[in-house]
DNA sequence: GTCTATAGGCTGATAGAC
DNA sequence: GTCTATCAGCCTATAGAC
């Protein structure tokens, strides 16, 4: 990870629209727009690497969606790669922050229910974050390739221990930990990488409220009652 | 689809190298290489497509795969989107075909079994199809969008059909069928798609016999239990 | 059917006036 | 910090000799 950017608001910025064109008088004011500026950049790029993949996206789309001329967004990030490496850095913890705090000591029923509800919703309120991840390691990973061999990694070694202990004090089935692991994840991100196919099978419409909760509920029930959890 | 290219040996088709360079005679052969120089440039392309995606390929590098002059290429496809055509096209009956004969006079637990099987093996065996198939849905299904609307949607509502049935008649719970048949997409086309993430995970290595094999039981246990179906 | 040479268009990136 | 104008390079696709 080149810059970590990874606590500023890059989305859902709102642009509280201050200090329109030109500089007024330019002191702390400075870092302001640097930071607005390379926020709508992440955010404008989340949605061209999303939909068209990262060769498929071009600078000229980003700066126009960012509503910013194109050399302007190579003064603020000077590649493509820059760009690209500012969004992924933004999506990272998101991905494992969910089922960070959860211990051995914890109830795996509500645990395991919280941490699936977690990544649907996310699914559904992040889908071009997703939809990136995916495409990142679909093509190989070329950027991602050492997160997935160290801190996922070990992420997975850690959330294993977990779920062996919850095992060994007969809480649950002694299941696989990664590939439980793995058929939580695909499950649950299958609504936003695989949108379009839900929606074309569910009813052709955007997916709504209710479709999210019964994939909560479905998806829940099939991992308690297919490890053995025991409800509390 | 425009052209039908689905039973040529686009695969593993290892170049029986007669008729090397010129063409010698020139009759019923014309066919044959048209043919056999059509499914090396459709396998090749399902390399570089499943690698860099659609916009990333280039169909020099595809000739360069393929063995073939760049001009070549274009001469039995005219159009970078007529390879990525053939190529999806040869791919798409392999996602149906494996669930296709199972009626609600089969065994829940067998057919279910089987069906998880086949699909972790087609992600070990075609990894490059599934690859393809998921940039292609995650970019918003510009191609496959009529398909996802038609055929795969009324293959999705034959077969809850038959799940609903199971159910009734008490062979498994009443889950709801589209969404436990998208938790088992996305569960078994994740050793494809997502195989750098397992291998990192998992151990660094190419995914063994094993690993699969793990993929298989860990899967169709959960999925079994967790559905409530009656062991035969 | 094969293949070299090249057209024509778009891309990432920069120079340099403001 | 901003932005117009522009370059060099790569891309798909084709023309035309063999």
């Amino acid at each position: 990870m080149t810059e970590d950017v990874r606590r500023s608001e890059a989305l859902g910025d709102t642009q509280n629209g201050d200090n329109g064109g030109t500089a007024t008088k330019n002191s702390s004011k400075t870092g302001q727009i640097r930071a607005r500026n390379k926020a709508r950049i992440i955010a404008a790029a989340e949605e061209v690497f999303a939909a068209k993949g990262y060769e498929g996206a071009t600078t000229a789309e980003i700066a126009l969606k960012a509503a910013l001329p194109k050399a302007n967004v190579h003064y603020y990030f000077s590649t493509k790669e820059a760009i690209y490496r500012a969004v992924i850095d933004n999506i990272l913890d998101l991905w494992l922050e969910p089922f960070q705090r959860i211990t051995e000591n914890d109830d795996p029923a509500e645990a395991l229910s919280t941490y699936i509800r977690t990544k649907v919703m996310l699914s559904r309120d992040r889908p071009l974050a997703s939809r990136i991840y995916a495409n990142e390691i679909i093509r190989g990973a070329p950027i991602l390739a050492d997160y997935l061999g160290s801190d996922l990694r070990e992420w997975v070694a850690e959330k294993s221990c977990v779920l062996r202990g919850w095992a060994k004090k007969g809480l649950m089935d002694p299941v696989e930990p990664a590939h439980l692991l793995f058929l939580i994840w695909a499950s649950t991100q299958h609504y936003a990488d695989f949108q379009v196919q839900a929606k074309a099978v569910l009813h052709h419409r955007d997916l709504t409220e209710d479709d999210f909760e019964t994939a909560v509920q479905t998806i829940t029930r099939i991992v308690l009652k297919g490890c053995g959890v025991k409800a509390d």
